[in-house]
DNA sequence: GCCAACGTTGGC
DNA sequence: GCCAACGTTGGC
């Protein structure tokens, strides 16, 4: 199984829509190299950290699981959409998407600070200089830093 | 194929 | 709102 990132932000998309909604389809992305994680290396079940991008408080704030293979994302064949391409073909469609599901919330949010302040996580993609991806792999091994940083529930 | 111009992302 | 970084577009 792999491990992912993935950003939205809050105001359009947030870690409680996507508990409302429970599975979503993860459309709208117009970047080849994002596209290409979802088409060719996402598999059903992979474990995906949500994280809130351009708001006060960017951080990873909830788990989410792959929950389909890749499919041709509708909106590019949408003319009303925003997300419409119209040079995208629906015999050779350009972009793909995969459904996420909701798992949980953190007992907090894991901020932006906190993961640079983690020497572990050195090496991960989404601290990198000039780093805009929308869609990140993540090691297995920073997966466990990651959470482990997560903040005890109260009670346990 | 080069590269300048432009648009977008996203932290601050 | 600013700005750095990066991707895309389009003229040549």
């Amino acid at each position: 199984m792999r491990h992912w990132l993935m950003k939205s932000e809050p105001d359009v998309f947030s870690i409680d829509d996507l508990a409302k909604v429970d599975i979503e389809p993860w459309s709208g992305v117009r970047n080849y190299q994002a596209r290409n994680f979802m088409r060719d290396d996402m598999r059903e079940g992979d474990g995906v950290l949500f994280y809130h991008s351009s708001c006060a408080q960017p951080g990873v704030v909830g788990i989410a699981r792959v929950a389909s293979a890749a499919y041709p994302d509708p909106t590019q064949f949408d003319r009303r959409s925003e997300y419409f391409d119209a040079k995208a073909r629906r015999e050779t469609p350009r972009w793909m998407l995969v459904d996420l599901r909701f798992e949980r919330k953190l007992a907090g949010p894991i901020g932006l600070t906190e993961l640079r302040a983690q020497p572990r996580l050195s090496d991960f993609a989404l601290l990198q200089r000039g780093n805009r991806l929308s869609i990140l792999p993540v090691t297995r091994q920073q997966w466990d830093v990651i959470l482990g940083m997560e903040s005890p529930r109260r009670g346990h």
